[in-house]
RNA sequence: GGGCGGUUAGCUCAGUUGGUUAGAGCACCAGCUCGACAAGCUGGGGGUCGAUGGUUCGAGUCCAUUACCGCCCACCA
């Protein structure tokens, strides 16, 4: 480089992370083969989701993991970080369709299925490029030659082997089960992707006739409902088997926590056990009569339908609530399917289509309404039949599809299921025999919670974009012809489906014709895998699998899984059982679970909230080292991270302040300059006309004005740094803070080493943040100009300053890897060789050097504290300056009592204060008096003098003494105090009440020097 | 309803096995353009550690109760 004669003194963030990001892949520094010399360490990505762009969750999920690969490599591990991207199934179609739908107004079965896939192949190709795009920016080091993706055929080619085994071991069966059925999307989604939302509705209250009542009978029995149209669905009415017990129990347990609670909730409580008491009195003789009616089989008419209903008991209707009386829905209820598999006589009725319209097995008049119609329909009909008793309003917690975000209904539908029994007790047993460490382990047991409940796994999804079920049915043949036609076959199994009447045919690989049993065609099932299928095989099939290839021996199972805790269970629990059941060992030893980023009002980030971060608009203010650091500095092990955001106006650059009501809308008028800006990425040319408001944070100024710091302390090395001679530094020829920096940089090295073994990665930053700028910079930076001016002393000098600049830059790498790699080129190109033990030559680049090992015999503890002794009168003689307003440029002269050994090694400081307090000794040594007129600080052993002659201010001494001695009486008082407390002399072990005596002797001289002080001030 | 986490300076957060006078960054105040750095330097003000009770010679730290905030799971005809 010829350029470099003048250093920027800003560091140009941009620049570097173009330059050097190209150099590290040029030279192939990413990529890994297993290399049996070395030891593997390998981390798979949580590929994201194709469906959108990364935001500051992934920026910290992604450089965690960066941090860890970057140091597993100096540390010479043969190093693979995979790559990879998924496919989303339901997320991304759901995206396409939606734009399909809004811009050409097409359905996806008016485009069709072919088509429909072509396009969201497009999308993905796009989103793909985008993402892998951010990940570089963000400086990750993946081996970009092996990414994968979950539907490419690596991926394709697990995921078949992985069903056809599970199919063959009679692991997958296809079942009757409620789904949540999304109507938008007509697809089921798993319970997981569903969320709560409270929405006003009613509650409706209607009588049902009974059919023949008899004397003294009912002859209505009422039923409530939020849902009136799934009356057309209702197969039964409830009512409890034992109402008196039912009640008496729910009277019980509400008189327990009435005698628990706090007097302000007792009032409610009173109210609802009056409540109960009321019906035990007044309802329980009918309930009862109901009851009996119903173990008589006594029927009711269902209005509107004609037909007839049976009244049964069941546990499920709770004489406590309502009526007592409940309709049962098996088709579009959870309980009520329940009820239906315990009393399975009364039958299940799906009044849905798949698009949420009603069926076939309603009555004409409302066949193809929507649920919302035939609601309306359904309450005028029975209002007009004299049966609508009355309507409640209430707020329900109505069930959303996460995908479309639209109202779930609750739907029979057959399911593929993947019986998970055995396979989650063997994910269980992964983690509680440690064989899988989860970090922090509070998180093992929502892992272990969920497994145990061993709940079966609906796999299929009734979505085009995903892996098709490789599953042909056929209803004709029978099983001697499946025998003859895949006689010379071993990759052809089959079931059959008792409930269809058909044959389940799984072939291993490729297609089944539809005639590949001669005269009984064969139909390949729709429904494609549940995306988490895929996901669940990816740290072994991107790695090969069911090929025993060298990368699964080598690297397989991976060292460390880095993911958010949401998808503890969708994810990680399904990996670990289905690496244990395809490669027979877990997939990973540990899993890190890093916080989660939260907004400035603590909530979660999240598009449709509008307060994501794009990691990008970070990288553009503040640079991708500074993001980094910045994150890694937040991830502390209990506390997610909460981070207040701002719009930067385009216009005039000023912050405005995210807030609730402003981060949902598209444009924002700026406060400052008035000019509206966009706050969305343009999706289209029109947007382009408002320029965007980046969003950022202040969060991430500390890391970038720390990048800044070593920048310039680099800058500086660099200035000082020409004719450098290499060569080892004798023990002799090192000063104090020499000796003092080089402890310290040990000391670190340990420290930091030891925070990344634990996924402490705030505890790694802080230390180096604290050396750096503290230690390095503050002082050793500030110590060493002087000598670098002195031939004499000038190479040692040198030697040493590189070198602990070559460390620290090691150190910090893996979080700043671009200001670093920039530092080491140029610091390459003044001392090519570097060392202080042996000389060697410089790796070619700071990602290939090696990770500082912790030097122990350089650590050296009388050096750290007499150093200490140092900063303190270094910091006392300051102190004295701004106190007394003494401008910087005068000279001040102080002198020290103390005992001999500290002025031993005080003395040789004394150009130091000069240069960096510009103050001159006029004495060091135990016979020190006070100059005449003086400023005074008292230090443990320590007094310092500021002669201060005609330039002190008398007045504000004494009263600074004066105060002083105040607060040193107080603490004597609390010493002594302590100290004759009999029970803490005699209890508290002995070193800590030695502690105390010194301390109390301490203060005590602190206390004689202050008063001898005031004494000569008060004369004057 | 069950579980988990949090509550420490105006804001965002540290605080290791209980042990002198509880820390950092930002913001604030005062002073500094001195040959690395104003994204900087020097000094300063600011906290009864959510509340109550307990254990202990000693509690931000351990225990119990409680309030508030957030997350996860289950349920709500």
């Amino acid at each position: 480089m010829t350029d470099d004669q003048e250093l920027p003194k800003q560091y140009d963030h941009a620049a570097a992370q173009e330059r050097w990001y190209s150099f590290w892949e040029e030279r192939g520094y990413f990529h890994s083969e297993p290399n049996p010399v070395k030891k593997p360490f390998c981390i798979v990505i949580p590929p994201p989701n194709v469906t959108g762009a990364l935001h500051l969750g992934h920026a910290l999920n992604n450089t965690l993991q960066d941090i860890l690969i970057r140091q597993k490599r100096m540390q010479g591990f043969e190093t693979l970080w995979m790559p990879g991207t998924d496919h989303a199934g339901i997320a991304t179609q759901a995206i396409v369709e939606r734009r399909l739908l809004s811009e050409e107004k097409l359905s996806r079965h008016q485009l069709g299925r072919q088509r429909l896939v072509e396009r969201i192949w497009q999308w993905k190709k796009d989103y793909e490029k985008r993402i892998l795009g951010q990940l570089k920016q963000m400086g990750c080091s993946c081996d970009w030659q092996r990414t994968r993706f979950t539907l490419d055929p690596v991926c394709a080619k697990a995921v078949r082997e992985t069903f056809f085994t599970l199919f063959k071991e009679d692991k997958i069966y296809r079942g009757k089960r409620l789904v949540n059925w999304d109507t938008f999307l007509q697809t089921a989604v798993s319970d997981d992707e569903v969320f709560h939302e409270p929405v006003k509705g009613h509650f409706w209250h209607f009588r049902y006739p009974v059919v023949s009542p008899k004397p003294g009978e009912p002859t209505h029995v009422t039923i409530a409902t939020t849902r009136p149209e799934t009356m057309l669905g209702d197969t039964a009415v409830a009512v409890h088997p034992d109402p008196a017990a039912a009640l008496a129990r729910a009277e019980a347990d509400l008189q327990e926590r009435l005698d628990a609670a706090p007097s302000k909730e007792k009032a409610d409580l009173e109210t609802q056990l009056d409540e109960i008491r009321r019906r035990r009195r007044e309802m329980l003789p009918q309930l009862e009569q109901l009851r009996d009616m119903a173990r008589d089989g006594r029927l009711l008419e269902l209005p509107l339908t004609g037909r007839r209903i049976p009244l049964v008991a069941d546990v499920w209707a709770k004489p406590e609530l309502g009526s007592g009386c409940v309709k049962i829905t098996p088709a579009h209820d959870a309980n009520d399917y329940d009820v239906w598999q315990r009393n399975l006589q009364i039958g299940a009725i799906n009044i849905l289509n798949p698009d949420g319209t009603l069926n076939e097995q309603v009555p004409q008049k409302y066949r193809g309404m929507t649920v919302k119609k035939s609601r309306e329909a359904v309450v005028a009909d029975l209002e007009a039949a004299g049966l609508l008793v009355e309507i409640e309003d209430r707020e329900i917690e109505l069930a959303h599809s996460d995908r479309s975000k639209t109202p779930i209904e609750p739907y029979l539908a057959d399911q593929w299921f993947i019986r998970m029994d055995e396979l989650a007790q063997s994910a269980m047993d992964a983690v509680t025999d440690g064989r899988v460490k989860i970090a922090p382990d509070r998180y093992a047991k929502s892992y272990l919670d969920w497994l145990s409940e061993k709940r079966d796994w609906p796999i299929g999804r009734q979505l085009w974009w995903g892996h098709q079920i490789p599953v042909w049915y056929c209803k004709t043949a029978t099983e001697a012809d499946l025998q003859r036609a895949f006689a010379d076959r071993n990759d052809v199994v089959w079931q059959r489906d008792p409930q269809r009447g058909q044959w389940l045919i799984c072939v291993r690989e490729g297609e089944l014709a539809a005639d590949a049993v001669p005269g009984h065609p064969l139909v390949r099932e729709e429904d494609v895998l549940d995306t988490w299928f895929s996901s669940a095989l990816w740290p072994h099939s991107t790695l090969g699998w069911p090929e025993q290839t060298p990368e699964l021996k080598y690297y397989y199972p991976t060292n460390v899984l880095i993911t958010s805790r949401d998808i503890i269970t969708l994810w990680v629990a399904r990996m670990v059982l289905m690496g244990l059941h395809n490669v027979g060992q877990v997939p990973f030893h540990q899993v890190f679970i890093h916080p989660k980023i939260l907004d400035g009002y603590g909530e979660g980030m999240s598009k449709s909230k509008g307060n994501g971060v794009d990691p990008l608009d970070v990288i553009e203010k503040f640079g991708t080292d500074a993001l980094r650091f910045g994150l890694a500095y937040l991830t502390t092990e209990t506390q997610d991270v909460r981070m207040p955001v701002e719009y930067e106006c385009p216009h005039c650059g000023k912050l405005i302040e995210q807030t609730r009501e402003n981060r949902t809308k598209p444009k924002i008028k700026c406060k400052h300059c008035a000019k509206e800006f966009s706050t969305q990425w343009a999706e289209k040319p029109e947007d382009k006309a408002l320029p965007r408001g980046a969003v950022v944070s202040e969060r991430f100024e500390l890391a970038r004005n720390f990048c800044n710091k070593l920048w310039n302390a680099s800058r500086f090395a660099m200035l000082n740094l020409d004719q450098f001679q290499p060569g080892p530094v004798a023990d002799d020829d090192l000063m104090v803070e020499d000796r003092w920096v080089l402890s310290r940089l040990a000391t670190v090295s340990q420290q930091v080493t030891d925070a990344l073994a634990q996924y402490r990665f705030a505890d790694a930053a802080r230390t180096l943040y604290d050396f750096a700028w503290d230690e390095f910079c503050s002082f050793y930076v500030e110590m060493v100009k002087g000598r670098l001016q002195d031939p004499a002393q000038r190479t040692t000098a040198q030697r040493v300053l590189a070198h602990t600049l070559d460390t620290l830059l090691r150190l910090l790498h893996p979080m700043i890897p671009f200001l670093t790699e920039e530092v080491w080129q140029r610091l390459g190109q003044f001392a090519p060789q570097r060392g202080i033990d042996a000389v060697e030559p410089a790796a070619e680049s700071v990602l290939r050097a090696a990770w500082p090992c912790c030097d122990a015999s350089r650590q050296d503890a009388v050096i750290e504290s007499q150093f200490a002794r140092f900063q303190d009168v270094l910091r006392a003689v300051r102190d004295i300056r701004a106190r007394q307003g003494v401008a910087p440029k005068t000279l001040l002269k102080f002198s020290i009592r103390c005992e001999p050994e500290a002025a031993d090694v005080l003395r040789p400081m004394e150009s130091y204060f000069e240069s960096m307090a510009n103050a001159k000794s006029c004495g060091v040594g135990p016979d020190m008096a006070p100059p005449p007129l003086c400023a005074h600080v008292t230090l443990s052993g320590m007094d310092v003098f500021v002669d201060l002659a005609d330039l002190i201010d008398v007045p504000a001494e004494i009263a600074r003494k004066k105060q002083e001695i105040e607060k040193l009486t107080g603490f004597i008082a609390s010493k002594e105090k302590k100290l004759s407390n009999k029970s803490f002399v005699d209890r508290a072990p002995a070193d800590v009440v030695q502690k105390e005596r010194d301390s109390l002797k301490d203060l005590q001289d602190q206390m004689a020097a202050a008063r001898e002080v005031l004494d000569r001030l008060a004369t004057k």
